[in-house]
DNA sequence: GAGCTGACGGGGG
DNA sequence: CCCCCCGCCAGCT
């Protein structure tokens, strides 16, 4: 506990449906604007059944990760789809439209 | 007990 | 403008 994991997964916590972050934006939020790294790890080391929304948490292009894919893939896109979130062409999701904005600016 | 890996991002060459 | 390298924390082998 303390520690930035638990950092992390609190502001995760925070996001509503609908809406979703990046992995630099939780890294400024902590303290650490070059610790995206850390987000990631932290991510994967979020704990099964927790109500962390690990899925609203996409990198800088907004484009979904493969780690989601364990079973199926597409399933973090289908989790932010099932919220309303809409997603380019490209397959990334639409920031402009989407991105979370943390309280407190 | 130590080293490597792992869901990224920004800066420098 | 594109590619490579560094930074960072925690858990597992």
């Amino acid at each position: 506990m303390s520690g930035v994991f638990e950092q992390v997964w609190a502001l995760v916590r925070q996001i509503p449906p609908g809406r979703v972050t990046t992995y630099g934006q939780l890294a400024q939020l902590i303290g650490r604007p070059r610790g995206a790294r850390l987000v990631g790890y932290a991510m994967s080391a979020c704990p099964s059944g927790s109500s962390v929304p690990c899925h609203r948490v996409v990198n800088r292009f907004g484009g979904t990760t493969t780690a989601f894919d364990t079973l199926a893939p597409g399933t973090q896109r289908a989790l932010l789809e099932a919220e309303g979130v809409a997603f380019t062409p490209e397959g990334c999701v639409d920031l402009s439209r989407h991105l979370w904005q943390p309280p407190g600016r």
